[in-house]
Order: structure tokens, then sequence, then C-alpha cells
DNA sequence: GTTGAAATTAGTACGAA
DNA sequence: TTCGTACTAATTTCAAC
């Protein structure tokens, strides 16, 4: 229900292929846009705010879910209200080899809402939500603490979330600063005249690639 | 649309008052669950799954969605199927007396998915998702960097998304590892009795308190 | 890909337990 | 409060264009 396929890939199509199953045209985008926004909204208030006959706006839906463009409508709970004021960032160090086993433990934690790979100086981040500072602490120093798999840990409060926004589309682009700016070629940006050094990449810890192997 | 009002505070309601203005008890839980799960049910069916009246759940759907316990329906898209195969988190640290400024900016940035201010070495996350590499590097030299409340950043890429539940709540507990494992009071965790000193706990910046007021 | 008409389902209102 | 029912409105499906 909440596993994610490695690397967020789609199970194989019947016919094996592996690469895009559907063209996503513009008509496609709207689609989404207002899906996101509304996941509740009926076929036929989406056909008329895309623009669209309902019959092809039933196709488009289906075909969207089909394809797995569309992972799944869900709701957004005000976690606050729900009696888990505390939110939490857990950044894991995993021990070598020890994926396969990191990623059981973290399906048997229910209060993870997040957990992602990354590059840089740890190699996974974990969101948390809990009643308490205090169930925090016991989480991270009892369980996660007592996951082999688990090297070490860095935790952080969440003092405030900004934006949440559902999921970001490429069309966002159009409404925001650089669309259109001018006519530059995005492959060859002009040198940034910006004050450099203050941004920093960080690439993939050592043997990460390895890690991720192994995990799979 | 996007923006979060600071710590996640609900308006007011008409009373003028602010705490809990539902009592949420089981029946609400578990309707939150199945929508969390399927966001597009229709109200009988989860008047079914629930256990109870038609009329019932309609009452209560309005009365959390109201209350602000449902905050959205949303759904989830694919966004490497929506052509931002990319994700980054990018780490900033804000300038004093500038998260107004910093906040403003932000909002401009559709393609930023999540903003978070958090404890520890940096003062915010960005999750941002992007077609490539090269938008991701374009997006944090040239425009993050010529943000003036922008002092620094550190980014990292994610490698893979393990898991992402819709929301977490409270009746999850039941389904973990902890529930009913002792009688132990909560308040009063034993000693823990495992390798310490590798789990950290990093509060909160210099001057991160009075940041937060001024940029509310 | 569109339109329109039939069948189904959703949403509302109300009285009773 | 909650339930059950009847009523109204809307949605989905299916057909022909």
């Amino acid at each position: 229900m909440v596993e994610m396929s490695p690397h967020g890939g789609r199970p194989a199509d019947p016919s094996g292929r592996i690469g895009i199953g559907l063209e996503l045209d513009n008509t496609h985008l709207k689609i989404l846009e207002v899906l996101r926004e509304n996941g509740r909204i009926s076929v036929a208030a989406l056909a008329e705010r895309v623009g669209i006959s309902r019959a092809n706006a039933y196709t488009r839906f289906e075909a969207l879910r089909a394809d797995g463009a569309i992972k799944r409508f869900t709701a957004e709970i005000d976690h606050v209200r729900a009696g888990l004021g505390i939110t939490a960032l857990v950044f894991v160090t995993v021990r070598q080899q020890m994926w396969k086993q990191f990623r059981a433990e973290l399906a048997r934690m229910p209060e993870v809402e997040y957990c992602a790979i990354t590059t840089g100086q740890h190699d996974a981040m974990i969101q948390v939500r809990m009643a308490d500072v205090a169930a925090v602490h016991r989480l991270v120093t009892e369980r996660m603490a007592n996951i082999p798999a688990v090297k070490a840990t860095e935790t952080v409060f969440i003092l405030d979330e900004v934006l949440r926004r559902p999921y970001v589309l490429p069309t966002d682009r159009d409404g925001g600063r650089d669309a259109g700016r001018t006519g530059r070629r995005p492959a060859a940006p002009e040198p940034a005249e910006v004050p450099l050094g203050k941004m920093r990449f960080v690439g993939a810890a050592e043997g990460r690639a390895a890690l991720r192997k192994e995990g799979g």
C-alpha cells in the first residue's frame, strides 16, 4: 500500500515495455492540474473545466489511472487536529549491505510518513509525525537505534510547514518567473552573476551506488 | 492555495475560539483512514466501510471538512511520468530579519513542492521537482542565490523514494510494534539499552525563535 | 472526439427510534 | 445523535452521430 518500487519505477506493462506508457498531452496535464487541486471533482465537472466532452474526460481519466500517472487519490489530513502535533526529520546513516533490512524495518513503522534515499552526508531522510517530542525521542533512541542497519541518526524538528503543494507538474513552470523571460536556450545557461560558493551541491557518500543495488 | 498559515494553524472559527474545534472520536478517525486511502470514495460506500448510516456519514464528512481536519482532497501524480524525473532537497540558511521576503519568493516558485522550517544546522528544507539535474542547478545558482534572504544553500538529490504515506494518523500506532508491548508509562521510558551517542538531536540555531516571529 | 438520452448513483430532507 | 426512508438532483454509461 505504501511501498514504492525502487526509483519510483512502474510495473512493466503487459508488453514488457518499460518506456513511456502514455504520451501526456496538454489536455492530460490540464486534467492532472484540476485533479490535484480537487481530487473529488466529478468527471463531468472535470470535463467542463478542462474544456472537453464528458466521454473524452472519462476515457482520459481512466487512461491516466491505468497508466499510473495518477497513483492514487487521497485526503490531506490536518495532523495537528488528528493528534500528531510534532513533525520531525530523521537523517539516517545506513550500514553498508543492510539496506534491505532497513527498508523492512521502515515498513513496520506506521508513524513514518515519508522516506527518501539521498545523496550527501546522510543516506536517507525520514519524516515522522508523532504526538509529542518525547515520542520522537523514544522512536529514535529505542526503535531506530535498535535497528542494526542504522549506523547513526540526526534528528531535526519541523517548526513550521510553510507550503505543501499536492504535486508539482511541468505546467507549473508557465506560471513561474522563468517562463519566457528570454529566448535563452535552457541547455546553455549563462554564467550566473550571483554570489557563488554559498551554494553547495553534495554528491553521494562513499559506496552509495553499491548500497542501493543491494537494497533494491 | 498552497500557503499554509504559520504553525499549521487554522483560521479562527466565528466564535474567535482557537482550541480544538471538533472532538475526533474513533468513528471520525476511521473515516479519515478510509478517505486518505481512497479520496474519491462515495459517501455511501464510506458509510458502509465505516459501519454507520449514510446520513451519519454525510454529517461527519461535512463536519470534518468544515472543521479543517480534512484539508483537501488531491490526486497523487507520478512526477516521473509527468516529466519531472528529478527530485532534490535544498537546505537553506536564511538571513535574519528576512523571513518574510524568503516566504514571498517561495510562493513564486511553482517547482517547490514542500517547504518546512526546521531546527538544526539549516533554517529551512525545500523539496523541488524538476525535469533534469541541470534545472535544479539553475534553480539553485540562478534563482535562489539571487534572493537576498538566502544566505547559503546545500543541495542533495533524492535517489529513491522508498515510501510515502498519504497522512499518518494516531490509529496507525495500533498496527505498530510499540502498541501494548508492555504496560510501561509513556512519560517515563526506561533508559535505552542501545548504542547511544549515535543518535543526535539538533536544536534550533542561534536566533531561530526570533526569526520565526518576524517572518510570520 | 462529440452529443444526447437511459440507468444508476449520489446528495438532501425529514420523521422515528 | 443516529438511523431509515423517500425524494430530488446529479453523475455515469452507452448509444448513435
